[in-house]
DNA sequence: CCCGTCAATTCAGTATACAGATTTCGCCTT
DNA sequence: AAGGCGAAATCTGTATACTGAATTGACGGG
């Protein structure tokens, strides 16, 4: 109120504050603006805002319970997923993902389809430019768009909690252009099971895509360990 | 610390105020003893503990977004779930339980395999005795000891908010002779499977237990809606 | 130059206070 | 007595203040 804030365009459309700065920081942690080196601190962005700590305070505690977070005795911090984490992150989605595909491949309606469609030619020029922000961005409008067509909302929201989790640590991966081919091809092939509206296909190839998530992901950790210097890369805002 | 605590046995035991709080309501939940008819206001509970209101109402607010509790414009409440969120609630369970199960049976040590055991005995004196609650209890010890042998955390504490969701709907069907029996059997195979390390027949039988509890939660609806006046029955403390 | 100690700082957790919205209940009208 | 109007009560959301614990950094001894 009395700065414009710093942390997000314009965070103003009423409900409750709390709501506000969840979505706001979900969001940038989705698309990697924050980084597990940075420290979240309510008082900081409270000020910058212009408002009380307690909303901040209630929405940073929300993304703990989530699992986007950890709170440490020093502020709030995006954790630092051992390579366990994420396979325990990957069963879950494996688990849970294939099976929404095969419901998203039955209730998509042609507007559903149309949108999967432009994020996909978003994806596929985003791999000719090798542009993996853009590719990060893509990748969550599909993914949003076909779990949107979910009537089990609990399943849905389940699913985008540990994709996710799971997003953050790949975002260094999918950098790489030979990720970002798998990452396409993937993306081509859910594209026409459900554009097809062929359930099984999109459980088979979902299943298949988040094998491959996992395999690049493992791949792309034991490079960085046998190549040490490579490994850097912004990871803070 | 005025007063002893109405809300539990002891609430103090060196943590943040807010996640004993949590724990107690979570608890209270778990065991039916706060139904949906019942107003949770922050600031009585806080004042009954001698405590202020923020703790509180951050437990609250985090067993929302877990979708344990709703919050209305007058005090947080239990949500009265439709037969789909029911159903929703069933399909998300049918993907994950047996894949824990399975992991279980490998990863369950003698101690572990024990406590099964007794769980298995308190639920079948409790189906004998016709005791529901008994019967509620044993069947939380039963489920929190497969799923603590669970290395995959995520996995099991999204299993554990599930299953805590539905278990408060079924709570009046586990009063009911016939579900109790079908209840103790599901048990007892579980246990059998369990205790061979057998994680084929664990995966097998848990998934047939959790249709098993579908069916019999659709059953007593219908009988419900068929025969209203049988469905009193305190749903609060 | 390194290590230990102690003070200043920083931050989460908790407490208390205030504001706005909604509901409840009593009173008045008809 | 039924219905509507309005004041009081109630409860969430937000703001501000306080406290204690942990970290940082500076100072002094080895």
């Amino acid at each position: 109120m009395t700065t414009d804030s710093p942390l997000s365009s314009t965070v103003d459309r009423s409900e409750s504050l709390r709501h506000q700065i969840y979505n706001d920081l979900r969001d940038k942690l989705r698309h990697g603006r924050i980084g597990p080196d940075d420290r979240l601190i309510d008082v900081k962005i409270a000020k910058s805002l212009g408002i009380s700590r307690m909303p901040v305070r209630e929405a940073l505690l929300q993304l703990i319970s989530e699992g986007h977070l950890v709170g440490t005795t020093r502020g709030f911090a995006v954790p630092q997923l051992t390579p366990q984490d994420i396979r325990d992150i990957f069963e879950v989605r494996k688990l849970l993902e294939p099976r929404a595909a095969a419901s998203a491949a039955r209730d998509l309606d042609a507007a559903g389809i149309a949108m999967l469609g432009q994020a996909l030619e978003r994806a596929v020029a985003a791999v000719e430019a090798g542009d993996g922000e853009e590719l990060v961005a893509a990748n969550i409008v599909f993914r949003r768009t076909w779990l949107d067509a979910n009537r089990n909302r609990r399943l849905a929201e389940t699913i985008a909690r540990f994709a996710d989790q799971a997003h953050i640590v790949r975002q260094q991966t999918l950098m790489e252009p030979h990720t970002q081919v798998i990452v396409r091809d993937g993306l081509v092939g859910l594209h026409d099971a459900f554009s097809r509206r062929d359930g099984l296909a999109a459980q088979d190839r979902m299943a298949a895509f988040i094998g491959e998530a996992e395999k690049s992901y493992f791949r792309g950790i034991d490079n960085a360990a046998a190549d040490p210097q490579t490994h850097q890369e912004g990871s803070g805002r």
